[in-house]
DNA sequence: ACGAGGTTGTAACTTTGCTACAAAGTGAGC
DNA sequence: GCTCACTTTGTAGCAAAGTTACAACCTCGT
């Protein structure tokens, strides 16, 4: 029953709902905002309904009186409204714009830190970090992710390459041995050739993470399957939103990897750090850093 | 006052609190989960204050009441909690690091949203959509923010492209125009080649607009500056966070310059769409999609 | 040690949300 | 087309929560 936010559940009962409270609900959904800070008594003013029927309402979407929707719908608003009750329109100004962009980012993220299988995450950080070599492939949005993995991924000790040609996942996927895991990343989960290229690696016996956008034949035909629900929705206006999730569950994986890995590579990761910035000024190699105590 | 959500103004009033108020803040520090749902008797209990002591604390910390300040300590909560307020342990489990990892990047937009320069990206949209030609650079992880452009304004009809070699970026501002846009991305916005390439750029009259971490010598020498400021804080475990805001911050440049566009843009975008669904399933080309209604 | 300033708690008060019950509306069956 | 049972909505009183005024208490300087 309580899953989502409140917004999504009062959308998702809305038929549900005796006419009073669909009247209660509509008001809710109109202003999602204004709705935070008005009392019950002021709700049951504007929206014409008595008090008794608001807490009702609020029981019949799953919150326990007044006072918890009140601090749910205040949480929901927190992150903002989710691209599935909201569209970016021409005539929105700047604030608006940049608002919309922003929630659907973030209520994207929130929905998938909920929604994570943290026992497939636990299996793929395993194998990762257990491989003798890791691959990232991925195309269009997804290529940047792998790209981004693949920046990440050796200061922790993998060694990893990414790939976003298709020929060169081909031929990674054809040099995969069992101790290769091959990490591939499509929103869709049905691009032909990524497709094929898993199959490859699997025949080959490397282990395939897939990170996805849902149930589909590259989930399927994985050995661990991520599954980074992304809510994208079909309007054009509405940004590539699945591949921040994407970047921020290989985020998760590595610095989960990164934890089992322990101190030492710690270590090493504070003085790539420290030389990094050095670089980056411009100045001379100094010679590595001498190694503080931990934290 | 009453910048930043409630957690982050605890914490910064921590100081200038009573002692009484100074157990609040704490307890509420230690468990702002928990505190969310608990009533003014149940938390002057069990921090062992009277009541109206809870009642001057959230005064204190700009609230308009016990009310005010359940409202927005939810609101904080469902963000998540700040990187500047909670580390990454070796002994966190699975579902823990999950949900740091997650409450850092969400936490990090949110200050973003809060804090981007309206303005600022109302001029760089500005310029980048009267752009003959729009050059994005970068390195390491900004180079991953570079690509992620290039991938997306093609799509709205300004031709562009991304460079992440020094040397690359170096000519590219070398043939820049006064029609030229340079869109430089870097956190730190000190690194030396970068810099020199963005002086290149503006001495030839290109426009030069800054992503950038904080005010730095890259914001000062840009036409345009958008801070996207990231509260990396320094612990080795946080992952890098500030491509996260600049990838929505892109995201957001992207959408207002479609907007701009209009109609016929978004038409071609509608057809883009349709047609990659059919290529990425290894269908043949079946020639332009006829243009339906517009929604 | 004494008193002024600031700090904390007590107690009465106001507001707010909840619940039992009654009234009104709705629809099926005769 | 009327009646009866059931669902839906509102009224009113009640319990609980938050607020405020004031008194007691510390604390620090003189």
């Amino acid at each position: 029953m309580n899953v989502g936010t409140v917004l999504e559940r009062i959308n998702k009962g809305l038929e549900s709902l005796r006419r009073s409270e669909r009247k209660v609900a509509d008001a809710v959904l109109a202003d999602p905002h204004g709705t935070v800070r008005m009392t019950l008594a002021e709700l049951a003013e504007t929206v014409g309904v008595s008090q008794p029927t608001i807490v009702r309402f609020t029981n019949a979407i799953g919150c326990d009186g007044f006072h918890d929707f009140r601090i749910q719908l205040a949480q929901s608003v927190a992150l903002g409204i989710p691209a599935t009750q909201s569209v970016i329109e021409a005539q929105d100004d700047t604030a608006t714009t940049v608002s919309k962009v922003f929630d659907f980012s973030i209520t994207s993220l929130d929905h998938v830190r909920r929604h994570l299988d943290l026992n497939a995450l636990d299996r793929a950080v395993g194998a990762i970090a257990a491989a003798s070599r890791v691959i990232f492939i991925g195309l269009g949005a997804s290529g940047i992710v792998a790209m981004d993995a693949e920046q990440k991924f050796p200061l922790l000790g993998v060694p990893c390459s990414a790939y976003v040609d298709t020929h060169q996942q081909f031929i990674a996927a054809s040099t995969s041995t069992p101790s290769t895991v091959l990490v591939a990343i499509s929103n869709t989960g049905r691009t032909t050739s990524l497709l094929e290229t898993a199959r490859v690696a699997r025949d080959r016996g490397a282990t395939v993470v897939a990170i996805t956008g849902g149930l589909s034949p590259l989930a399927e035909l994985s050995d661990i399957a991520l599954v980074v629900e992304s809510l994208d929705n079909t309007d054009v206006y509405t940004p590539t939103i699945s591949r921040l999730a994407q970047l921020v569950v290989v985020d998760t994986i590595a610095t989960m990897t990164l934890l089992r890995r322990g101190e030492s590579a710690l270590g090493d990761v504070r003085d790539m750090k420290t030389m990094l910035a050095q670089m980056r000024s411009g100045l001379p190699y100094q010679g590595v850093p001498k190694r503080r105590e931990l934290a």
